[in-house]
DNA sequence: TAAAAATACTCCATAGGTATTTTAT
DNA sequence: ATAAAATACCTATGGAGTATTTTTA
């Protein structure tokens, strides 16, 4: 039982394919034939079942699968543990997109100030790619908005943010320093994000609990491109305290609602299934520190 | 980081030498050099400092270390559950040599009629030896004298049995049912097994408790012989219920100890952090059930 | 100087590739 | 008829062996 055969059978099997499953491999079909043959003839049992073009796993196949997937996560995980010295190696960080140009940039800094030697990769994805990818090991930590469940993922919270009201420079609401009571912007046209966002999620949560029922006028797949258009007057739109934070534009206003304002939590996820790098461990620990003092 | 390259680089780290470990494996010394140069390149850092003729573990190597015995352990174990069908296959059963030929006959044989395919392997083997092997996962279960302590093994006590004063026939203590009592043996000689066996232990430890010092006048290394001593009026033995129910010679008799009989715990051991087979699982509520009625 | 690991070099096993056949839909 | 897995055959990589050198105690 060679660990290469390993992976080979998890992507077979992943596949349900041996030729998809030999692109995904890089290797020729055959090749995966003959090391499923090996395999088969040293367990003295056939892990698949060929019903002609279908390709499934035996009772023993199922057993395998499960070890195997064991087998290949340790080996994983003491290769990067072994090499694992706390200050070179990589980081591979996921965020979402309504997070990652806003807090990380700062954060990855002090970061890289820390540990100038370390490679540090950041990832954008919405949560539910940015999940899958944690729960596989190709993330080491990830940055996102909560609630998250799921049950093979550890999760964290880190601190809850404000969303502000972003208006254009010039609104009539924009005025002054006051917040905005919320029947002011019953009839004003909004901007969202499309629903791969949790910000959307989140802004129309806050607007059914508090029976708004605003009219979008338009929607965007990038925060920038929503504040772009809330400065040249196609409508409002919420944006995260971090978005507001770093944004310079003499065109746009950040305002507070009256009451209650809508937020967001932000927290950390990371699979404690897998080995923690203490690179990654180092930046959990800035991540606390951050959120603890900002 | 292949799986034979950590079977030698575990084999390497236990003998602290090459060479040695070459022979374990039965391979040339060369053959594990390259191979471990290799390992090293993979992983990018030494994992043995050669101090001259003096192999040690980095502090790479002993993360390396715990990680291998993992992996190797769970491919083994990989390979076991795969191919278990709970019928056919191989159980390996420890017992110390005073329970096995008493004891594991008849309980063998209802196991055998229970799953007739399946091959049945006893290992005689003293009580440190029995615990290291089942340790090492060279044992599915061991039947042994209780109490063990072993931090890595799961122990079950099965019942506990009386020990019976061995007599030849004629003997003067031998006439009539009644018990024996203690002062009567303080002069006897007496026969016992060697250090090796944890009986002669308990029989020791019992006569210290009983403030009885009894004349030594033999040792065996095997309760055969002790019995056929005895049958030959060399001197008196304690022998354990599950010898007495089997020992049909008409030389010796069997009587009990006045007051509070000398006994012993027979209980079953096996390393719960390695896959237990069906077989050993079926083997073992054997045991249980034997115990309840028996 | 002797014992042990590393190196040099050769050879053979075998893993994987290409071409092809088989099989089931 | 077609798509997918198995088989046949060949090649090349590389792992292990023998012989030797290097190292250090």
């Amino acid at each position: 039982m060679e660990i290469p055969q390993l992976r080979s059978f998890l992507k077979i099997a992943e596949h349900r394919s041996f030729t998809r499953a030999a692109e995904a491999c890089g290797v020729s079909q055959p090749a995966l034939s003959q090391q499923m043959a090996r395999l088969e003839a040293e367990i003295g049992c056939p892990v698949f079942e060929r019903q002609g073009r279908q390709v499934r796993l035996t009772e023993s196949g199922e057993v395998l699968y499960r070890k195997a997937q064991q087998i290949v996560a340790l080996v994983e995980d003491t290769a990067r543990q072994v090499r694992d010295d706390g200050e070179t190696g990589r980081l591979v960080i996921g965020a979402i997109p309504t997070i990652a140009p806003y807090y990380l940039p700062a954060v990855l800094a002090r970061f890289r100030c820390e540990v100038p030697k370390a490679r540090v990769e950041v990832n954008e994805l919405v949560t539910e790619s940015l999940i899958r990818n944690c729960q596989l090991g190709d993330l080491d930590v990830g940055v996102l908005a909560l609630p998250v469940e799921h049950p093979h993922l550890e999760v964290e919270t880190l601190f809850e943010e404000p969303l502000w009201l972003l208006l254009p420079v010039g609104h009539r609401l924009a005025k002054g320093d006051q917040a905005v009571p919320i029947a002011e912007i019953q009839q004003e046209p909004f901007l969202l994000l499309d629903d791969a966002h949790c910000l959307s999620g989140h802004i129309r949560n806050f607007c059914q609990t508090r029976n708004l029922q605003p009219v979008t006028t338009g929607r965007a797949s990038q925060l920038a491109t929503v504040q772009e258009m809330v400065a040249h007057g196609h409508g409002l739109s919420f944006v995260p305290e971090m978005a507001r934070k770093v944004d310079i534009s003499p065109l746009r206003v950040h305002k507070r609602l009256e009451g209650q304002a809508p937020s967001r939590s932000i927290g950390v996820c990371w699979n404690p299934y897998r080995y923690q790098s203490r690179l990654a461990l180092r930046f959990l620990e800035l991540l606390r520190a951050e959120a603890g003092t900002g």
